[in-house]
DNA sequence: TAGTGGTCTAGACCACCCG
DNA sequence: GGGTGGTCTAGACCACTAT
């Protein structure tokens, strides 16, 4: 019965863990890895590619294949809807819109979005409840040129987020985070005080260079976001 | 010159991209497309296999390769040391101890790591300067029966994140985000008024099971963390 | 039961890069 | 120059699962 790559996998990454493999050392190569375990150098190779892409070992031709001293661990943070995270919490979720209008892009949105001067936009102010008690307060601009379907769209039961999956295809990506303070109108939409520290998440997305939307997201007090890696 | 898989990947990426393949149907099968490209199943299999792995494609046995609807798109923020991100912005780090000392785990810090009660634990604080401005206040409590050196380390001119890489192998990391306002003491350490928001990082760690480290990041007002995807 | 992806083998050529 | 990883080929068997 011939040894999969997973059990290479999992035994070189119990090599390395247990420093019979020291850090800043190089492996035996592939070669004389693939006798070791009676398998071909093809096998090999893909668990030790593997273990290279989650962050394990350093690979190089010639040199050969290196311990790395600090495993890079990359926590990754799903980003999903609002509906999906508050569904994956038991709560009942609800959507509500505050308002919506057409209009130029604000200012400081230009550079932002690299947008022409006076492109117009469609701004949503919306609520995502958790069992009734306000989760996120959402405000999102969605270019019109880009997407044009948006100008004759309600989202007064229409999520944006979820309606943006299916009318408008995206490519790029950028996520951030951080913490601000909630002014009046924030605070009296998530039912906090003024001047409270909340969560903040600021997504933009684009399709192959162009601006799609741009969306800030205020999390309720207490929130937080967790991954393990 | 045979088609390399990333050709392969390529090409099925723009096809998924600009919905040639619709979202929620079938690609052909690997042997078709094997021949469309006349190339292996070997090869494409590496193509779609990555694809998958990046969330754009599911792939089952039998029934064959669907393209999802909604990308899951995992935004990876790298966790980093804070002289490496401070250095990475072009500006001069430096760090400072405030103090240190061995006691007994604090009784909220039990629960949290799974500690015995009573384990002894080092607790440090310590800061990280950008150009001389306060960057980020830590606040760390090392698991001492797991890591035994660090009752005889002094953190006066080591920076514990660093000793732990060298000393101190993990397993597991849990890293979360969230926001919090700034008490007295952290407010005078980061130079902020009290009451500001700050962006806040809690890092665990372990070694197969065993609490290794907790710590409290605490940043500058003005901090965000970014990740494209 | 049949079709599809999952994986392994055996061999080959090549690109890169250290000495 | 020579060793190492990167990748492709051609073929095979198997595991899963829809029908």
């Amino acid at each position: 019965m011939p040894i999969s790559y997973r059990d290479i996998k999992r035994i070189c990454l119990d090599r390395i863990q247990q420093r019979i493999w020291q850090p800043n050392t190089y492996l035996p190569s592939e070669a004389d890895l693939a006798k070791e375990f009676s398998s071909t150098r093809t096998t090999v190779n893909r668990a030790l590619r593997e273990l290279a892409a989650e962050g394990y070992l350093e690979r190089k031709r010639k040199s050969g294949t290196r311990v790395l001293q600090a495993p890079i661990r990359r926590a990754q943070f799903a980003i999903s809807l609002a509906r999906d995270e508050i569904s994956a919490r038991g709560s009942a979720y609800r959507y509500a819109l505050v308002d919506q209008n057409l209009s130029a892009a604000p200012q400081w949105l230009v550079p932002r979005l690299e947008l022409d001067e006076g492109a117009e936009v469609m701004h949503i102010r919306c609520l995502h409840f958790a069992d009734e008690l306000p989760f996120q307060f959402e405000e999102r601009w969605i270019v019109a040129d880009t997407v044009p379907n948006v100008r004759q769209t309600s989202f007064a039961r229409t999520v944006p987020n979820e309606w943006l999956v299916r009318n408008a295809p995206f490519t790029d990506l950028t996520v951030s985070f951080a913490a601000t303070q909630a002014d009046d109108i924030v605070a009296g939409f998530l039912g906090c005080t003024s001047g409270a520290s909340l969560f903040m998440a600021e997504r933009s997305t684009g399709l192959r260079g162009q601006p799609v939307t741009f969306a800030r997201l205020y999390f309720a007090p207490g929130y937080r976001v967790t991954a393990k890696a």
